[in-house]
DNA sequence: AAGGATTCCAACCGCGGGAGG
DNA sequence: CCCTCCCGCGGTTGGAATCCT
């Protein structure tokens, strides 16, 4: 059962990304485009897996990727989202600009599910939890692969001060492809009477810009708002 | 100051689905 | 249809960074 492996591991790297790997594959998607990530690798001298190249340059090496703290816009935007789509963090990301599905993903499970917990929330339904549970760690990977003090970590559920992240070197050349990607493109032609054509940069600002409005707006408790965003937000399911 | 505990996030893994033969 | 290839997604892991005692 279960497929091959998607290329032979023998003689890859793996692991952290070298600046040398970086380039490497930079040079390479902004000569030839994105995708054929099975070739690719060989193809840009990479002794890598076209999985990992492909992760690479998503999450990291990609223009315009937004670097830095979640800013409280964004961290409403995810719970609100999360509420409505629930774990699909590719959907989610692509309501926020410059940021990817794994970043999202990881602060999710870093920050806002352990501030739903002692808020009270279930993380995963947003129900509110009727009885007063000690904050339960809902990691599950972080309960078998690291031995806990439980109580010290029940402690360190409470909400402390924020970490600056400091953003890492990532590159600034424009790079014309950018909103080619895949995903963006999906999202857009799911959005009712967003104009075809003219730049893509402006429509995916109008689009995030639009649904800001809205969360803007059901935080104003109007329950209009309140249906019409949920209701652009199924839309976008189609 | 030291070292154990915990957090955070980049990267890996396996699976599902679409496309094409 | 069935099979294979490839891509993308969500869950999980490993280890550096940070915090705590």
């Amino acid at each position: 059962m279960g497929r091959s492996p998607c290329c032979s591991k023998v003689g890859l790297h793996r692991g952290f990304w070298t600046h040398r790997e970086d380039t490497l594959l930079t040079k390479y998607i902004e000569a030839h485009g994105e995708g054929h990530w099975r070739s690719l690798p060989k193809k840009a001298g990479l002794f890598r897996c076209g999985k990992s190249c492909r992760l690479r340059w998503m999450n990291y090496l990609r223009p315009n990727i937004k670097r830095g703290n979640i800013t409280s816009d964004e961290d409403h935007l995810i719970i609100r989202l999360h509420t409505l789509l629930g774990n699909r963090w590719s959907l989610i990301a692509g309501r926020l600009p410059g940021r990817t599905d794994n970043e999202i993903k990881n602060y999710w499970n870093t920050n806002l599910s352990k501030r739903l917990m002692t808020d009270g929330t279930d993380p995963n339904t947003h129900q509110k939890i009727s009885q007063s549970p000690a904050p339960k760690e809902n990691n599950k990977n972080k309960q078998t692969h690291k031995a806990k003090n439980t109580s010290s970590t029940e402690k360190r559920l409470v909400p402390k001060k924020p970490k600056v992240h400091f953003p890492k070197p990532t590159r600034v050349t424009s790079f014309v492809n950018l909103l080619r990607n895949d995903r963006l493109t999906r999202a857009r032609t799911t959005v009712p009477n967003v104009a075809a054509g003219g730049d893509n940069h402006t429509l995916e600002n109008t689009y995030y810009e639009e649904y800001l409005q809205a969360l803007l707006n059901t935080v104003d408790q109007d329950q209009n708002y309140q249906v019409e965003f949920e209701s652009f937000a199924e839309s976008l399911l189609i």
